[in-house]
DNA sequence: GGAGTAAGGGCTG
DNA sequence: AAAGCCAGCCCTTACTCC
């Protein structure tokens, strides 16, 4: 069917007669309990059920862009000279050797997967439900079938609506997480005799390395699976099934989704593990290392025979759907309730993250994402909603059906991991490098360094990645905090009125963004150039208190103390009371902290550059700290620089990380 | 030029 | 009328530092 169908999804509009054919979904794909299902009745359904809807065409527009990308591959691949691909092949065979010899048959995985699990949960709890079809979920969305809905095509990740329509005595229960769990938890206790470390991939499926089990007691797996799916069936009353193999990808062969199966038949003509070897040049050629490497696996069935890693959280989110709105209180009132729900659930794990990250939905389905990163941790809702909010505000107008928020970059505290290793690794960094390069060490400040640390502390030996952080509430006496929360924020950039048509490119290919910008730009930084020009004329008011606050820098006084940026907005003239004099950046009086900010950025750009050293041996003593003087001195280079940094919304307002460089 | 970092998008389960 | 939520990972692009 997929080959017919691939033939057919050329092009949308060659098959008037069957349109639906090239309209793909995954509900047609195989998924137990769905066999015998008439895949054509329910693709034709699906079809109709959903053409001319905003979220089919957004799934056109997914298409198309899967189908460019397939073209640029077959390009590419055709492109491919003989001896290139005899290279490749070469590069592929020594990588198949080479993950040949890393295969592991001493272990016995079991993959367990809970049958139906949210759907037998509540027919457990209401056994009116058997025999009947039923769907856990709604009329938008399904998130489990029971069998005998899936014989008609129902499954999980389905719309009820649509669901209705194939099934029409369809029965539908809500959703009840908290059943769920407590089921989940009855299973993980069986689980858990046979491997105390077993991984849990989610409520109901879970990895359990066995090899000790059988070892021990002198069984088979299968009879292993046997005993533990009798035992889990009379613990609670649910049935599961469990597969056997070397390694957790056998057990169960996952990683390759929709897309990537679209990719490998239509490019590659891949469409067994057999064939993903044989075209191991092809795949090492037009893909990167690791996901050759990952291809190349699965068509050797290597992978996942590694003990359990502790595995530490690395985000926390929420997300709300919602019917679509453009009400700009409404959706402030939506990320206030987000904000409100993410704190809540950080509080309750002890996390605090610096990368805060905004998505979006818009009412054509859309997805937007915008991050900024912080220089302090956050984990309050009021720090939360009000960095979210002006990454919102930069978006406006726009119309919303979900709106998302992620926390990331977590403080490691929260593992367990004492204070001291932080201070050592600063500690050994300063030692490794005592020529007076500490400095540059705190310019790391906030960055992250791998590193291997073992977790005694939690009780086992395992050795786990973690992420160290260097962090600017570290207790290093050295490392003074700046009460004034500087942002890594480009909030302020919406008010130029420079950003309109951004948006539009910023789906499309990150390269436009920059070019659109700088073209905006350049008429602005060509009148900083001229002497002439309008920047001329707006010379700073350079105060002696300004002059003072500045010179004291050399002692870090001024930074150290979070001074508020008040005084460095002094630096900025606001050119009829709405530009600023050194990037044309428009901003209404009003927009007071913006404003200040903004001020800050400029300042950080001028002390930067101050500390670097880079561009001072231009600068002309006693010059040094009016601004545009300054700026006219300083590169071209810098000032596109500047300009690019602006616009990929990463511009620094960071004093105090700045002025450490 | 390479490594590291950040942001944005996407795929997968 | 109506297409979820969450987390991890990968890729690409841009930029900075060494």
């Amino acid at each position: 069917m997929e080959e017919e169908e691939e033939k057919k999804g050329e092009s949308a509009s060659s098959d008037g007669a069957r349109p639906w054919q090239s309209y793909h979904t995954v509900y047609t794909n195989a998924k137990a309990g769905m066999e015998g299902v008439d895949k054509e009745k329910v693709q034709r359904v699906v079809y109709e059920m959903s053409k001319g809807s905003k979220y089919f065409e957004n799934e056109e527009r997914k298409e198309a862009f899967i189908r460019q990308k397939i073209e640029r591959m077959r390009a590419r691949s055709a492109k491919l000279t003989a001896a290139e691909l005899a290279h490749y092949q070469t590069v592929a065979d020594k990588r198949i050797l080479e993950l040949e010899a890393t295969r592991d048959l001493s272990k016995v995985w079991l993959h367990v997967d809970m049958d139906a699990f949210y759907a037998a949960v509540e027919t457990l709890s209401d056994p009116s439900l058997k025999g009947r079809p039923m769907a856990v979920g709604g009329m938008s969305m399904i998130s489990t079938a029971n069998y005998e809905a899936r014989r008609f095509g129902v499954r999980a990740a389905m719309p009820g609506f649509i669901a209705r329509k194939l099934c029409p005595e369809l029965v539908f229960v809500p959703v009840d997480f908290e059943k769920y769990t407590y089921y989940s938890g009855l299973t993980r206790k069986v689980f858990q005799r046979y491997d105390p470390n077993f991984i849990a991939a989610s409520l109901d499926e879970a990895y359990l390395d066995i090899t000790e089990v059988c070892k021990e007691r002198g069984v088979s797996a299968g009879e292993v699976a046997e005993e533990l799916r009798n035992t889990v069936f009379g613990e609670t009353g649910l049935t599961c099934s469990a597969g056997v193999a070397a390694n957790r990808l056998l057990a169960k062969i996952g990683g390759i989704g929709k897309v990537t199966e679209h990719i490998l038949t239509d490019v590659f003509g891949i469409s067994t593990c057999e064939e993903m070897l044989q075209k191991g040049g092809y795949l090492c050629s037009l893909f990167s290392r690791s996901s050759a490497d990952f291809f190349l696996s699965v068509g050797l069935g290597i992978g996942g025979t590694d003990p359990p890693q502790m595995r530490l959280r690395k985000s926390i989110s929420n997300e709300r759907t919602f019917q679509a709105t453009d009400n700009e209180a409404l959706l402030y009132q939506k990320l206030d309730e987000l904000a409100e729900l993410l704190s809540s659930d950080m509080q309750k794990e002890g996390l605090h993250g610096r990368t805060l990250t905004l998505k979006l939905k818009t009412s054509s389905f859309e997805v937007r994402t915008r991050a900024l990163t912080l220089q302090n941790y956050i984990s309050s809702r009021d720090d939360i909603y009000k960095h979210a909010s002006k990454l919102l505000k930069a978006e406006l107008p726009i119309s919303l059906r979900l709106i998302g928020l992620r926390v990331s970059q977590f403080k490691e505290d929260k593992v367990g991991a004492p204070s001291d290793p932080t201070q050592k690794t600063l500690l050994s960094f300063m030692s490794a490098d005592a020529s007076g390069n500490f400095i540059k060490g705190q310019s790391s400040l906030g960055s992250e360094t791998s590193n291997t640390l073992s977790m005694n502390d939690l009780g086992d030996d395992i050795s786990v990645e973690t992420h160290e952080m260097i962090d600017s509430e570290s207790e290093n006496p050295l490392v003074q905090n700046d009460a004034s929360d500087p942002t890594r924020s480009c909030t302020w950039i919406e008010f130029a009125g420079k950003t309109e048509g951004m948006h539009e490119h910023v789906n499309d290919s990150t390269m436009d963004k920059t070019d659109a910008f700088i073209e905006k730009s350049d008429p602005k930084s060509h009148q900083l150039e001229n002497p002439n020009g309008r920047g001329q004329d707006s010379s700073l008011p350079h105060t002696s208190e300004t002059s003072s606050c500045l010179n004291q820098k050399d002692n870090d006084h001024y930074l150290l103390q979070g001074e508020t940026s008040s005084r460095h907005e002094e630096q900025v003239l606001w050119i009829n009371d709405y530009e600023c004099s050194l990037c044309g950046i428009e901003l209404p009086s009003s927009f007071v902290e913006e404003r200040q900010e903004h001020a800050d950025f400029h300042l950080a750009e001028r002390l930067q550059k101050e500390e670097s050293g880079m561009d001072s041996r231009t600068l002309i003593a006693g010059k040094r700290y009016h601004s545009l003087a300054y700026l006219r001195l300083v590169s071209g280079r810098h000032r596109s620089r500047l300009k690019a940094k602006i616009n990929t919304r990463s511009a620094s307002h960071c004093l105090r990380t700045d002025i450490f460089r």
